[in-house]
RNA sequence: GGCCCUAUCGUCUAACGGUUAGGACACAGGCUUUUCAAGCCUGGAAUCAGGGUUCGAUUCCCUGUAGGGUCACCA
């Protein structure tokens, strides 16, 4: 590029949601402009008008903001407002013969009786590919395409073409889906005298069934937005995203921003599709999560308690209490938003109320009920003198004491360890339950 | 179907013609202050097939097969 300033671009369609495919299309090129110093122009395709809707660019822009990634948002460019400049290319290819009015023969519903035809060269195009190499296209099977309804109503590959061109855009960096738009818009390229860009194709993100994931097909865990709120964290989005289809050669698999950035090389890009693995992706959250800053920790952990069921609960304002909560959450989720469902699944509703006992169930295995009631009363007196209990346990068998004292703790058969049920609770309300157990045996 | 692209463990991938084909996620087994979770240790798991080229192919070439993309007056 000998000192050529790098522009990249990124041209969304505002018609859906912001889709994970793209975001990650988005994040090569931002990537990729930043280690180059260069910079990222950002276009909204929108001149279908029945399809394309505010609240769609604003969830992209959203979402760019949200992952981090955020190109020129100063001088966003609307193709809905640049009528006027392809009006100019178009009647200047009129005027040079390089397009033409056609007259339809058969019209289609909603179709002209005349358009604007590209005079096709029917010549070979052959491009060099970033990420494949050379590609080789016959372009004559593609017959003199239409390239605009008319003056003032460009087609798709007119606006994009004049659109780069205007914009400088000097790296088209784009998903695999652009490969064989590509000879179309070389074609109207040459004939604008336009330069032609460095062309990147990048792999498509796959769904399970290895097929292009699809609102329609795939539903809402197509769109960025729905990771957001489901708590994963942006910097793990972004890692993860950066990971599918491209890696570094060493077995590095935590990246800052910055490393990416630096470590990025869009040569090594992968060349067949990818599934999207979301296990992957939580594996990697959780990480984040892990090594977060315990304020943005207790943080997240109280804006999840305060969206569940026992936001009004004295516990939920308790900060000794959200401590010792957060540390046992951060052993069993790898996303926050799980905090949130956990909590109104019920699996925690002892830590916020008194649980119901079942008698059948205090007792470990063989134990009887006297054995249990004998550990028990054991138990209250070693708390109430701050002694251990471990020993007596080990001593007596650890299931037949521990297992009745998690038990009359949680009322439940899975949970933490007593002692931490014991730390959370606090000895006197955990003394309670112990006794309410006892009593139970007894009966 | 035409055109184009692609092909290493289940998944994401490493290996500038010579490796016991490496790592991560997931999975299985084991360990741990009962259970669950977490953690730690161990393990199973791949070069699509067939031809070449070469002393030697995961790697280069061809064919087949499979998968994907694209064939709009949508973007």
């Amino acid at each position: 590029m000998n000192g050529q300033k790098v522009i990249v671009r990124f041209p969304p369609s505002p018609t859906g949601p912001f889709h994970v495919g793209n975001a990650r299309t988005f994040l090569f090129n931002y990537l990729f402009a930043k280690q180059k110093s260069g910079s990222i122009a950002f276009r909204l395709e929108d001149t279908d008008s029945e399809r394309s809707k505010k609240e769609y660019a604003d969830d992209i822009i959203e979402n760019l903001k949200w992952l981090g990634i955020e190109p020129d948002f100063d001088n966003i460019v609307k193709q809905s407002e640049r009528k006027e400049i392809y009006k100019k290319y178009l009647q200047k290819l009129l005027d040079q013969g390089k397009a033409y009015l056609s007259k339809e023969a058969e019209i289609g519903e909603g179709q002209r009786e005349e358009v604007i035809r590209f005079k096709n060269p029917n010549k070979k195009i052959k491009f060099s590919d970033l990420v494949r190499g050379e590609i080789e296209f016959e372009t004559n099977d593609l017959g003199d395409f239409v390239i605009a309804k008319s003056l003032e109503e460009p087609v798709y590959h007119l606006a994009v073409v004049v659109d780069d061109f205007e914009m400088g855009v000097t790296h088209i960096i784009r998903g695999e889906d652009g490969i064989s738009n590509t000879p179309r818009q070389i074609l109207i390229q040459e004939a604008i005298g336009a330069p032609r860009p460095i062309y990147a194709h990048l792999p498509i993100m796959l769904a399970t069934d290895k097929t292009k994931l699809s609102k329609r097909k795939h539903g809402e865990k197509v769109s960025v937005s729905f990771y957001r709120e489901a708590g994963y964290l942006s910097q793990a989005m972004i890692n993860f995203l950066a990971l599918v289809g491209w890696n570094p050669g060493t077995n590095q698999e935590i990246f800052s921003m910055e490393e990416l950035i630096k470590k990025f090389d869009i040569t090594k890009v992968q060349k067949g599709g990818a599934i999207f693995n979301v296990e992957k992706l939580n594996w990697l959250n959780r990480e984040y999560i892990l090594h977060a800053s315990h304020e943005f920790q207790i943080s997240n952990l109280k804006f999840q308690i305060n969206k569940s069921k026992f936001k009004n609960h004295k516990n939920s304002k308790d900060e000794n209490f959200i401590v010792k909560f957060l540390k046992i959450m951060l052993d069993r989720i790898y996303r926050w938003g799980e905090v949130k469902e956990i909590l109104n699944a019920g699996e925690f509703d002892y830590l916020f109320e008194e649980p119901e006992l079942d008698k059948s169930k205090i007792c470990w295995q063989k134990e009887t009920p006297q054995k249990a009631a004998e550990h028990l009363n054991k138990i209250l007196e070693f708390l109430e003198n701050n002694i251990k209990i471990i020993p007596y346990a080990e001593e007596q068998g650890k299931g037949d004491v521990l297992w009745p004292l998690r038990y009359a703790l949680s009322g439940k058969e899975k949970s933490p360890d007593p002692f931490t049920l014991i730390d959370i609770l606090s000895p006197e309300t955990s003394q309670k339950r112990i006794k309410k157990a006892i009593e139970i045996l007894e009966k």
